[in-house]
RNA sequence: GCCGAGGUGGCGGAAUUGGCAGACGCGUUGGACUCAAAAUUCAAUGAACCUUGUGGCUCGUGUGGGUUCAAGUCCCACCCUCGGCACCA
């Protein structure tokens, strides 16, 4: 250790500097080769999976990634320390386009460059002095984990929940492969921005919307997320209750059926209107409007997608030539097909209701169409066309009269006697495409024969190997439909030559599962064993960005309820409670590369110690929020920990053989200690409950920061023949417990010190002393109307009454009270005294 | 447009159940130490006014109302910022 010898003023006491690279780099060795980080799926203590969303490794971290894993890492440390078996796992979610492009530039292979970021990034974390158990890490593009992530799909596809079917899909030409819905955000591509373009392609699908109703249900059970995550979802299910109805089309034996949320409307359809991708349009139209029909089609067609469903755009569409009959009363109605009907929603086509609805009522108005109101305000209130809240149906015969949910039902009964409709509910939820036209991804697991068909592959034939030898395409499109050596195959059913499947999963299948395989890593006849999954999960606490709000969550949601269904586990949520944290942004924006704003933790770890990145990243503001990094202030937070160490260099040379017995009020002799004593106790049931509220570590740091600032006014105003040294080893004991799990380096270090054997990692969370919360004496607010204009000491075995006595008893209340009328004195005990004078 | 979160000093933020607004930190100012600087340390620091001074006094949590002995906190109306969804019938 490098010591810097001074003589000091008082004497000429040696004192050494806080050499933060030592520190960390001595318990990092040390922890590792005790391992006390790792943890046994066999335990006698109540279990705790704390678990933060694994990286994707496209580089090295900064501090706004950092931020993740030291919240994740500052609760298993807690968590261990109030007694329980933490699984703090650590793993890369290492499948993905980057590296294929990363690849593609450099002429190498995809895992090169992904091994490189691992390592890489495992440093990083290391550095930080993260506690995870590192026996336990997952690569999703490992042969022992892709071979399940392939298992995974094969359940899927065993239980008709995954399936082909030629599809328009969302395609990004940068990455020439095609996206699902909810990775396609503005019409451009979630991964690199490209605007998506449509294209038909056979695909393959998961069928999560067989899950909709229970993934929206049981969004109710999660209490523990926060309640804007569950909102997410719940618009993204997008569930809408409402009634199918047919329409049939004037002089053709065919209907056109419609969905629709408001049925009490039915008698106000002025026209009905089809989506440009509808098959109706081209079976519907007649032949003198076909040319212009096909016109229309055409431009739409070549039209921005993401344009065209831009809400609040021009309503553009053209009448097809045919009359669709209203079924409840007769009327005849133009049928058009419109730019503003969406294919993927309901049946691709809609009844129109200009009075009641604002997209029908704006079409109406350009092309002249007639407008008639069906519903009025209950409360009699004038309005405006259109009308589009509840209201009470008019002009609609014998329900006429109805309004609100009463009226709706009243219709639905109505058609479903009539055969005219029925209730339906209809979801925005689509099937998951997982396709990829991608190398470097999971392969599916299926083969194509020429007598048989589609086959999966055998679970024992698993995995289906990515090839090692490969050539990237200038074009940047897959390599594998092109290496024969992979493609061509025998089929597991009949033996003859079969192709193989050449696209490959989307990767959020790959992290759909992951926390599920930390359970048991190295499993290899099975990927998790149900007994110790269901031993460990649901994860207690999962800590990660705000951006995986609906896909990461939703898709991990589902896989779960899949799995709970088939028997494998026996919980139907993955996640208990959610902690979604806030962003670092610096100069003004998030960091990014391209920006330039990126802050390292590497250059700072080596000048200020992980420490003290670990404590700032946790002191900058409430966990939850966004905040930017200010370099003074860490410049705060690294000196907070300097004087922390300046107090204990100085101390625990004389504090090394001092014993320590139990403390209490009772027993310590002067004002000051007693004093110091409450406010250790205080503090320290302050910081225990800001760790548990929600992660409020910002507070719980200055509450630390508090206590010693008390602890140095402690030593500097007494002199060492009347220190109470006894007191003082008892609390720089206490604290350093305080501080471990933040700056756990410091803590073991300090702890040593003090002459305590390691780990401190190993103790228990401090308990606090709740009679000393409870001081005899304190001094309360004494207000006037609202203000305060003294203040007293009281005794907590005062009265009342007594306190009435003796507010009214001095001479700067009497001066207040002085030639007015004192109406009422209101004595809330302990806290305040307010007197109300006029 | 709909849904959600939020608005407190120069800045990040604190105030947990309606009970002393501004904890803690940053920044700023002044002092000590030093030949000097850095580091450290002590003090002040919401705004205005009065006062030689200990101090006093008024205003103050986006705006306007209300409830209450007492409101950052509860109620009503509104404004603004951020985030999500957005032609979803």
């Amino acid at each position: 250790m490098k010591r810097i010898y001074e003589i000091r003023k008082d004497g000429g006491i040696k004192m050494s500097e806080y050499d933060h690279q030592h520190i960390e780099t001595k318990w990092q060795k040390l922890w590792e080769e005790a391992g006390i980080f790792k943890t046994s799926n066999r335990s006698n203590k109540k279990k705790f999976y704390n678990l933060v969303m694994f990286p994707y490794p496209s580089g090295t971290l900064h501090v706004g990634h950092v931020k993740n894993y030291v919240l994740g890492d500052v609760l298993a440390r807690y968590k261990r320390m109030r007694g329980y078996n933490v699984l703090n796992p650590m793993g890369y979610d290492a499948f993905g386009l980057p590296a294929e492009n990363a690849a593609i530039e450099n002429r190498t292979h995809p895992a090169k460059w992904t091994y490189n970021n691992i390592n890489i990034i495992k440093k990083q974390l290391k550095r930080l002095g993260m506690s995870y158990d590192w026996d336990r890490e997952v690569y999703t593009c490992k042969e022992d984990y892709y071979k399940w992530t392939q298992w995974l799909f094969l359940k899927l596809y065993e239980n008709g929940l995954a399936y082909k079917k030629k599809a328009a899909a969302n395609w990004c030409p940068h990455c020439k492969t095609v996206l699902a819905n909810e990775q396609v955000v503005n019409g451009k591509c979630e991964r690199c921005g490209t605007p998506v373009t449509i294209i038909q392609l056979d695909q393959w699908f998961f069928k999560i919307t067989a899950y909709a109703e229970r993934l929206l249900k049981d969004l109710d059970k999660l209490t523990g997320w926060p309640e804007r995550v569950r909102v997410m979802q719940r618009n993204w299910i997008g569930r809408s209750e409402g009634a199918e109805v047919d329409f049939p089309i004037k002089g053709m034996g065919r209907k056109i059926k419609i969905f629709t949320t408001r049925p009490d409307t039915l008698w106000g359809v002025t026209f009905m209107a089809l989506a440009p991708e509808s098959p109706l349009v081209e079976e519907l139209v007649t032949d003198e409007r076909r040319s212009e029909v096909s016109a229309f089609l055409e431009r739409i067609q070549g039209e921005d997608r993401f344009k065209r469903t831009a809400a609040n755009g021009p309503k553009e569409g053209v009448f097809i030539g045919r009359w669709a009959i209203n079924p409840v009363n007769g009327e005849e109605v133009p049928i058009y097909v419109a730019n503003y009907v969406l294919m993927e929603y309901g049946t691709g086509a809609i009844m129109a209701v200009p009075a009641h609805d604002k997209r029908d009522f704006d079409f109406a108005r350009a092309y002249a169409l007639p407008i008639k109101r069906v519903i009025a305000p209950s409360d009699g209130s004038e309005d405006t066309l259109p009308y589009t809240a509840y209201g009470t149906m008019i002009n609609s015969d014998k329900f006429s009269g109805l309004s609100g949910k009463e009226a709706i039902d009243a219709v639905i009964d109505y058609l479903e006697e009539r055969g005219i409709g029925k209730r339906n509910v209809n979801y925005k939820l689509r099937d998951w495409l997982i396709s990829r036209q991608r190398f470097w991804g999971t392969p599916i697991p299926i083969v194509y024969c020429p007598k048989c068909g589609m086959v999966p592959v055998p679970e024992n034939q698993l995995p289906v190997r990515l090839p090692e030898e490969v050539e990237f395409p200038e074009t940047g499109a897959s390599p594998l439909p092109n290496l024969k050596e992979f493609v061509q195959t025998r089929c597991p059913r009949c033996g003859g030559p079969a192709t193989r499947e050449v696209d490959t999963m989307d990767t959020f299948i790959d992290s759909s599962w992951y926390y599920l395989r930390y359970v048991n890593p190295h499993l290899d006849d099975k990927p998790f064993d149900t007994n110790d999954v269901n031993a460990w999960l649901p994860v207690d606490q999962y800590i990660g960005g705000i951006e995986h709000a609906v896909l990461h969550l939703m898709y991990s949601r589902f896989i779960t309820k899949v799995l709970y269904d088939l028997g494998y586990v026996n919980f139907d949520e993955p996640f208990e409670n959610l902690f979604t944290q806030g962003m670092i942004y610096y100069k003004g924006a998030k960091m990014s590369k391209s920006k330039g704003n990126v802050i390292s933790p590497d250059e700072l770890i080596a000048r200020y110690g992980a420490d003290s990145v670990r404590m700032y990243l946790l002191f900058i503001a409430p966990p939850e929020n966004d905040a930017e990094w200010n370099d003074s202030g860490f410049e705060g937070v690294h000196r907070f920990i300097q004087r922390i160490w300046r107090l204990y260099d100085e101390y625990t040379p004389r504090l090394k053989n001092v014993v320590v017995k139990d403390m209490s009020l009772k027993t310590l002799k002067g004002d000051a200690e007693r004093r110091l004593y409450i406010r250790l106790n205080k503090i320290t049931k302050k910081i225990t409950d800001d760790i548990e509220r929600d992660f409020h570590f910002n507070t719980a740091i200055s509450g630390l920061m508090e206590l010693l600032n008390e602890v140095y006014d402690y030593v500097q105003e007494k002199n060492d023949v009347s220190k109470d040294f006894a007191l003082l080893k008892f609390i720089l004991q206490r604290f350093v417990t305080l501080i471990y799990p933040f700056v756990p380096h410091l803590g073991e270090e300090l702890w040593a010190l003090l002459g305590n054997k390691p780990f401190l990692a190993n103790e228990p969370w401090p308990s606090y002393d709740k009679d000393a919360l409870i001081s005899e004496e304190h001094v309360i607010p004494i207000t006037i109307n609202g203000k305060v204009r003294d203040r007293i000491e009281v005794n907590r075995s005062l009265s009342e009454e007594d306190i009435k006595r003796m507010v009214l008893d001095r001479e700067k209340i009497k001066r207040w009270i002085d030639g007015k009328k004192l109406e009422k004195i209101i004595v809330i005990k302990d806290k305040i005294v307010n007197m109300v004078v006029r």
